[in-house]
DNA sequence: CAGGCGTGGGG
DNA sequence: TCCCCAAGCCT
């Protein structure tokens, strides 16, 4: 805390000073860290790569509150690395459904079977071993490796990004290559001797809270006046924030095809938005207009169902049903559902799916790994199910 | 390397 | 309401 410009000679470089500063920052974090970091977060307090490991991958770009529920029912679920290995995808994406990044859950699933299969069900305890495995990054690596073995590593980040930049005055988006790289070397240098999880801890900590991203509380951090930001009134400012761009908007139509107390569904790729979960089929190619309802769309949407139910009966009905907006971080989505209802002829109708295609009732809805909004259109039709004792809307 | 990839909370 | 972005990784 000493370590003030009124012990720099007049004509120090910054750069001087802020060796300084490095030479007691691990030291002065842990120490903050003990007294005032987070204990008891749900996967704080075990040495288990596998639980350490699962709670770094769902914090990906996602919040601590969020994470939190998610984390004791996949736990509940999988309570260790075999159990995830030998499960089936569709289990594990239904457990993820609704947390985000999908990517995020069919790695974890393809890094729980390379851990069984080539690492004797153990994690590895080298972060540049980690990092080889599916879902696993430098930073996350350094995370595993430091909270369940003690590994001398440095992560980085949305929190690291944000005190490194305030800390030690860093101008530029700390999303660009030339940023993160003058980034990853000053967290290397700063790493302690030991103390590892404390100070990574810590770095989270001080980021997640007072350094927070809004209003930060400067007077109760252990590097106040030493912090270049606070110094020269830039805590707003820094960490340079990300440069805006126009997002796109697409318009798609997706058909609700019922039959008999049954919905369609379709698994859609691994690659694209939404990968590996069900979804509901949609008209392809998209109209891409806001013209929701005219002769030739619902012409081509009864083809559509028509080709996709044949096997089960006639289009009785078309109805369009409410619509909803989706903003993803990279564009924005209008949904517009169409209830088609076939009447039914044969019998059969749950065997008639196939792997990517299941007719669903109410509770195949509920443990399918629906994204977000689809869960959404799921969820208005049971509710009005229920209301009126079967599946009859209108929008 | 730049861009794709979800969802929800907070200012 | 709108905008930013959160314990990043992959291609």
């Amino acid at each position: 805390m000493k370590a003030s410009s009124s012990d720099t000679p007049v004509g120090k470089s910054a750069d001087t000073l802020a060796g300084t500063l490095a030479d007691t920052f691990a030291e002065r974090l842990i120490a903050w860290q003990a007294e005032h970091g987070r204990h008891d977060l749900p996967w704080q307090n075990t040495r288990d790569a596998y639980r350490i490991w699962l709670s770094e991958i769902m914090l990906q770009q996602t919040q601590v509150a969020t994470v939190i529920p998610y984390y004791g029912r996949f736990l509940e679920r999988f309570p260790d690395v075999a159990a995830l290995a030998s499960a089936p995808q569709d289990d594990v994406m239904a457990l993820w459904s609704g947390l985000g990044y999908y990517s995020r859950a069919r790695n974890l699933h393809r890094c729980a079977q390379v851990v069984v299969a080539e690492h004797g069900g153990r994690f590895p305890a080298d972060p540049e071993t980690l990092a080889t495995l599916p879902g696993i990054g430098r930073s996350t690596a350094a995370a595993i490796a430091a909270f369940a073995y003690d590994a001398h590593a440095a992560i980085l980040d949305g929190n690291v990004k944000r005190v490194l930049a305030r800390v030690f005055g860093i101008e530029g988006f700390p999303g660009t290559p030339k940023i993160e790289r003058e980034m990853w070397a000053l967290a290397e240098s700063l790493l302690p001797p030991r103390d590892l999880p404390a100070y990574t801890q810590g770095m989270m900590d001080l980021g997640a809270t007072l350094c927070g991203r809004g209003a930060p509380r400067c007077g109760e951090c252990p590097f106040d006046n030493d912090c270049v930001a606070h110094a020269t009134g830039r805590e707003r400012t820094l960490p340079t924030s990300k440069p805006k761009k126009a997002q796109p908007e697409r318009y798609v139509d997706v058909l609700v095809i019922r039959a008999g107390d049954r919905v369609l569904f379709e698994r859609r790729p691994d690659s694209g938005i939404w990968g590996g979960l069900w979804s509901l089929p949609e008209l392809t190619p998209p109209t891409d207009t806001r013209d929701a309802d005219d002769a030739s769309l619902r012409a081509r949407l009864t083809g559509h169902a028509t080709a996709l139910g044949a096997r089960l009966g006639p289009v009785q009905s078309l109805v369009p049903l409410q619509g909803l907006t989706h903003v993803f971080t990279h564009f924005k989505l209008h949904l517009r559902p169409w209830l088609v209802t076939l009447s039914v002829n044969g019998e059969s109708i749950a065997s008639a799916g196939d792997a990517n295609r299941a007719w669903l009732d109410g509770a195949g809805v509920v443990a399918a790994g629906l994204p977000s909004p689809i869960r959404k259109i799921a969820d208005a039709l049971s509710l009005r199910a229920s209301d009126q004792g079967q599946l009859s809307l209108s929008n």
